[in-house]
DNA sequence: TTTTATACATACATAAACGTATGTATAAGG
DNA sequence: CCTTATACATACGTTTATGTATGTATAAAA
């Protein structure tokens, strides 16, 4: 075949991460080989060997394109809650993070596909040590985060930060994951999102008025 | 080879489920083989396809044996109610089962196993649609208890007793689903498990003293 | 005691996915 | 305009796990 312009390669490479998206959402990461993905991209297992080492690096790429950018946005915004009202601040973050994945299709998919693919053994592949250097990150700036809202007396609990931010991070987790899964009782976080994380919050966070 | 006696026999139907367990927890469901199993287990893949159809069943196994008695005592506790004090009855019930998790590591890690199995995909297999009844008659019943508790006055809160318990199993299955990972941050359910409970149980659940 | 079903081990067939090696038309660079 | 690196397609070899088929020694049934 023929040599493409650089916009056409990355046209393909965007058709072959949103092929595989489709793929593993509908019939499940394990099962979608790469030559699934090819040919769902009009393409062969030719073009996907190009653009990537293998399914892992699919994965991982999937997560750069789709997910990287609300997990800086989020890490770094935690860092830097506001002086004067950090407990609103934090509440609104978190609002936003909720809404993000619920307004961004995309976004919900890849968290998903890459929550599947965190199985944390004793030999971790690549893809795994780096999910997993994610997740951590998460967890400290989360538990950062509770530290500093400690500090500026916005907690009303006594609880140690790091159990809150643990007991909150479990929260969080849980009803992403449990949104994201199609099962039959659907969580409209949509609707109930901000509902659900006051349900959380009020009772531990300061009101500064 | 030669013919076992029948208590030959169901000890090595165990050893296969405990091989399977520990490679499963170590190198991951993906990456383990049924002659990993067989091996491991000192016996050959003739042994497992006596006992069992693939690997789908071994999983499925795994969960009759070592935690559907859990389940089952759960799902009818929650159902009945103490008619006196249901919400003090309640909080107990969930933090039994966070105990019971803990202080038994074959549960934790069938848990384990079974939730990495969960992919929900287009076309489920015969071990996905099992998992996923017993999935939804979790959240079926969940959500009667929380119908129970608004019925009885024992909630503090308006919200519907729909959202209370998806938001309530967002954070139960959260919760353990951290501590289940071996992540850096570890968090200790056994120590905390209680407090945490209290942190999300407290603000909702009536006091009836 | 003979028979039969059991509880595996062993052997086989295959199929599927992977990684790599190689081919090639053509944009892009000089 | 010539050359080269690009962006794939195609072909190949290998591995590896799976399911099944068959063999077999012996408990258990009769």
């Amino acid at each position: 075949m023929a040599r493409k312009t650089k916009e056409d390669a990355e046209r393909t490479y965007h058709a072959l991460l949103d092929a595989a998206t489709k793929l593993f959402i509908h019939q499940g990461i394990a099962k979608t080989t790469l030559n699934d993905i090819a040919t769902a991209a009009a393409m062969t297992r030719g073009a996907i060997y190009w653009h990537f080492d293998n399914k892992d690096a699919v994965i991982r790429a999937l997560w750069e394109r789709n997910a990287s950018t609300l997990h800086d946005a989020f890490t770094t915004e935690l860092k830097h809650l506001d002086r004067d009202d950090p407990a609103e601040h934090f509440r609104r973050i978190m609002k936003e993070l909720v809404q993000s994945v619920v307004n961004q299709p995309e976004l919900g998919q890849a968290i998903r596909i890459v929550m599947h693919s965190v199985e944390f053994t004793d030999e971790q592949t690549e893809l795994q040590r780096f999910l997993n250097a994610k997740h951590v990150e998460l967890h400290s700036t989360m538990e950062q985060a509770f530290a500093t809202l400690k500090k500026r007396k916005a907690l009303k609990t006594s609880l140690s930060s790091t159990l809150l931010s643990q007991g909150f991070m479990s929260y969080l987790l849980g009803l992403i994951h449990i949104y994201l899964e199609p099962g039959i009782k659907k969580l409209d976080l949509k609707k109930s999102g901000d509902q659900l994380l006051d349900l959380f919050l009020d009772p531990i966070l300061a009101r500064t008025e």
